[in-house]
RNA sequence: GGCCCCGUCGUCUAGAGGCCCAGGACACGGCCCUUUCAAGGCCGCGACACGGGUUCGAAUCCCGUCGGGGUCACCA
């Protein structure tokens, strides 16, 4: 059989972390059953919507390798996909249930139902409201409308009991005195969300219905839409929330300036973001796909953190490849309570991955980061390039993220090393260890084979020699070439340099330890 | 507040009556390895929200309580 799913979002100008999770369970569903996915823009809220805030969106389904097969850019036989374009339908189907006598006109305007609502809540009395033409007949409903165009409301049906079979959450029920008859077309003739959604999927002939658990109480209206409309009502699943870290609060897409804290501002910082750019993007934070991106994890990493996220293979499996993933995806292993968000396990993942990434493509990955950071100029010619490999290479699996590069191999493309105080103190500046520093700097320029082996057999023979820790060179050597304690082996850092720059940076870490 | 949903280690989860005095992963702590940092190895910490049932037996079924969340628009 094949299913058609959805994902409907609303260009805000940026690609929300939950957001993908959903579309990623209706995208996985459709690869594993075979049939298409289907992107469609919700963007009946003119006010609201600027044309360029789709292309955020789209490009970060690109990048994470989730493709539809209908929708904006690819077309397809059931477009437009843009809600802003296909009012005609849903005023034509709002008329044909007023003239059908499942919709009638409502006069009330803003304020009166306010007011009503108020009262109601008062008096401690649920708010439903009933529109006073609910009953009148279908014909004179039409003839009011013509006459004085104003709000429709559907007409909930009383007495009823709604019952969803729910593919994720199972049986759930409502009683349908408790539901309001809601506006399906404004006074403009705009149409509600409520109502486009319906009108939409039934004519996108879409099978599963897999969204957001927020969305779980429009569901009643919206099957009752459908028994309106006499069209069959799809199947739904309702995915849980995913919450902030180490909480149990939506990760909302409003207010996520929150998540700018300051490590993660620190990290942006890093990569080479000022912080006007990082204010001035509202897409720079924990809570969007894009700011993944931006940091260089690897889009693989993102996907099976995310598909992992309220859905698992079995007891064990944490890393899941793609193709495992679509072939053993299921909403019935969809965890019904909601999940946080943890970026711990995330980057974990994206180590993960990194490690299994061929060093010419991390290569590839990690330029346009040392680029930014200005490392390296705007054109890589093959000297650079070979450098860079070199770098990637020396690093291994300290590399997780792209732009991890930062951490550690700056001063292997800086002319100088920037020596940290401390640094100089504890490796330098110790009884004895400027004389053999100075010695073992001869013994490396005498040295045939500049090639990390090489040194290091040569390090450990004079070490020997003189009865001393190897460590205490290495140390010495380490902050002496790299001004700092932290980096790649050290021996890799001495080839990567090249015997006269390291010759001339011991010279220098030697007078830094001198002069302060 | 009404309606609805949810409730296993800090977090993600396994668990569909006995395999569970609850397994895995991330994080955390310790030790080992070691030239730092990573990585790796070993060990450890750590949960069935609570209370009643049902049953020979319950994390698993039922009821209640508590707690958390979602939603209540002429937003999407």
């Amino acid at each position: 059989m094949a299913i058609r799913t959805r994902f409907a979002p609303s260009p805000t100008g940026y690609l929300h972390i939950g957001g993908v999770r959903t579309a990623l369970f209706n995208w996985l569903l459709t690869r594993r059953l075979g049939g298409q996915f289907i992107l469609r823009i919700d963007d009946t809220d003119a006010e609201r919507n600027r044309p360029e805030a789709l292309q955020p969106i789209l490009d970060g389904f690109r990048w994470l390798g989730i493709d539809w097969d209908e929708g904006p850019e690819v077309g397809g036989p059931f477009g437009p996909y843009f809600q802003s374009q296909r009012n005609h339908l849903y005023v034509e189907a709002a008329l044909r249930l007023l003239d059908q006598g499942h919709a009638y006109p409502c006069y009330r305007t803003k304020e009166e139902l306010e007011a009503e609502r108020r009262q109601a809540e008062q008096a401690k009395r649920p708010y439903v409201h009933r529109g006073e033409h609910r009953d009148t007949p279908p014909a004179e409903n039409r003839r009011l409308y013509d006459a004085r165009p104003t709000a429709l409301r559907l007409k909930v049906p009383l007495g009823q009991t709604v019952v969803l079979n729910d593919l994720i959450r199972g049986r759930v029920e409502w009683q349908t005195d408790l539901l309001g008859d809601p506006v399906i077309l404004r006074p403009d003739g705009r149409a509600l969300y409520n109502f486009a959604t319906v009108v939409d999927d039934v004519a996108m002939r879409i099978t599963h219905v897999i969204r957001a658990a927020e969305h779980l109480s429009n569901t009643p209206i919206q099957m009752l839409t459908y028994q309106a409309l006499g069209e069959p009502t799809p199947l739904f699943a309702h995915v849980p929330v995913v919450n902030e870290p180490k909480s149990k609060k939506k990760l909302s897409k409003r207010d996520m300036g929150k998540f700018v804290t300051p490590e993660v501002r620190a990290k942006l910082r890093a990569v080479g973001w000022t912080d006007a750019q990082i204010d001035s993007r509202d897409d720079l934070n924990p809570a969007t796909v894009a700011f993944y991106r931006e940091l260089g994890y690897l889009p693989a990493a993102l996907v099976n953190y995310l598909g992992r996220l309220g859905w698992s293979l079995d007891d064990k499996s944490e890393m899941i490849p793609l193709e495992q993933m679509i072939a053993h995806f299921s909403l019935e292993r969809v965890n019904d309570a909601p999940a946080s968000f943890d970026p711990d396990k995330l980057y974990w993942l994206a180590g993960e991955y990194m490690r299994l990434l061929p060093v010419e493509e991390r290569v590839a990955g990690v330029i346009p980061f040392l680029q930014r950071a200005g490392l390296i100029g705007p054109t890589v010619d093959a000297g650079v390039r070979d450098r860079v490999r070199r770098v990637v290479e020396a690093m291994g699996d300290r590399l997780k993220l792209f732009s991890d590069i930062l951490l550690y191999a700056a001063p292997l493309f800086r002319p100088e090393p920037v020596y940290e105080p401390a640094a100089v103190q504890k490796r330098l500046k110790k009884p004895g260890v400027p004389e053999l520093l100075w010695a073992f700097r001869e013994r490396l320029a005498a040295v045939p084979s500049f090639e990390a082996p090489a040194l290091e057999e040569l390090l450990r023979r004079f070490c020997e020699e003189r009865g001393i820790a190897a460590g205490l060179l290495i140390h010495a050597l380490r902050v002496s070439t790299t001004g700092t304690e932290v980096g790649p082996g050290v021996f890799d850092c001495l080839a990567i340099l090249g015997r006269e720059e390291v010759l001339r940076r011991i010279a220098l870490g030697l007078r830094q330890a001198a002069a302060g």
